[in-house]
DNA sequence: ACGCCACCTGTCCTCGTGGACAATACAGAA
DNA sequence: TTCTGTATTGTCCACGAGGACAGGTGGCGT
């Protein structure tokens, strides 16, 4: 639960006096250049407020310590003012969670913990917004290209073999022998004329 | 943390016996039909397997139980199969969530405390996808992102391993030992935080 | 009943991969 | 000049992957 060490970006004292509960003894820094110090001190969770000498300059999310470190990091940016655009933006800058500044404790420590585990949080309005606007254009065709092909159980194995599950786990998690996944996998590559699972997870990814 | 009574929704009893430890005590049902009762018993909480008798008959989501009560749940939709139109089509249709019906229990368990929140939930790759298809200027982040912290013999390595060449071709290809790309590879595994050249692949092509 | 197909399992075997341990050469920086 | 980083190569080893055999079950349609 938020055990990670967190760094709070923030030139607002009272925000940073919000903040200050939302981790053990959380670090404070008031520009976004605390980022490289930080990473390179090992650690990755950070929470910052957007509002950081907005005014005038350019957005936080394109200044250099932003770009040079974001990959690394699992940034939470934090608006007082939440604009969707605004979010997008910072998301596709590399941030791995948006939300309002001022949110409830509770609901920037869920945020924290999400993003330190690797996934992403977007809130209830933006992601509902993201969620209609792609229902309207839909996506192209997807699933039916490299599956149709094969059964249902093959699909379940490609599936699983093409996020880099060993034949081992994919058996434990389908219930069934690793040798029965290597048949399944066989018949795979047959069908679709693949060589190994490296290749599988290409085509099932839509690379190429 | 999951104090929330959860409901239980598949017809796979080895999936049903893989969620048993999601919460204290949670409830097995079969059938989407169970929502009434849930609902009706003043819950909330419940995470279906999409799975459930999806061969043939209409996906679950378009059911009247579900239709009926999926305003005032809070449903994680899990797939064996994950797929992003049937994600979108279920998260239309009133989910909190949707996750790979095999993700680890502590996936499983956070998707289960976000949605129990309020919030919705939203697997990385989905999420990452939905950001690229509203926000289309993605094209600069994506490139330097994984390859910041190589070398440039380290690229060029890793870029040749991510489509699926073999340590001898990429030796050949860029006229060096095949013992040689294996300590690039090495080095490309470690600096990355990556087990294999398959996740190598998957983060070179912007997967998760 | 017979054949086809999806699904499941077993035992070998070969090969590529990734790691451990070690070493040389050369560049630019302190 | 020493030191650090990059690039290069070597041997040995353990493990997983994929192919080549060779089967077993159950459903389903002709």
């Amino acid at each position: 639960m938020t055990a990670e060490p967190l760094l709070l970006i923030t030139d607002d004292d009272l925000l940073a006096q919000r903040w200050q509960d939302l981790a053990p003894s959380p670090l404070r820094a008031r520009g976004i250049d605390g980022l490289d110090a930080w990473r390179a001190a090992g650690h990755r969770l950070v929470l910052v407020d957007l509002g950081c000498a907005r005014g005038g300059t350019a957005p936080v999310w394109t200044r250099p310590a932003w770009q040079r470190n974001a990959s690394g990091l699992a940034i939470l940016a934090a608006s007082s003012t939440p604009d969707d655009d605004e979010g997008l933006a910072v998301l596709n800058a590399g941030a791995s969670g948006y939300c309002h500044s001022h949110a409830p404790a509770d609901t920037l420590r869920q945020a924290l913990d999400v993003i330190a585990s690797g996934e992403l949080w977007v809130g209830r309005a933006l992601l509902s917004r993201l969620l209609r606007l792609v229902d309207t254009r839909l996506p192209r065709t997807g699933l039916a290209d490299w599956a149709t092909p094969l059964t249902e159980r093959e699909r379940e194995v490609a599936q699983l073999a093409a996020v880099g599950d060993s034949n081992l786990s994919i058996a434990l998690a389908l219930g069934i022998t690793e040798r029965t996944v290597k048949a399944h996998l066989k018949a795979v590559f047959e069908k679709l004329d693949l060589s190994d699972r490296l290749q599988l997870a290409l085509r099932v990814h839509g690379v190429r």
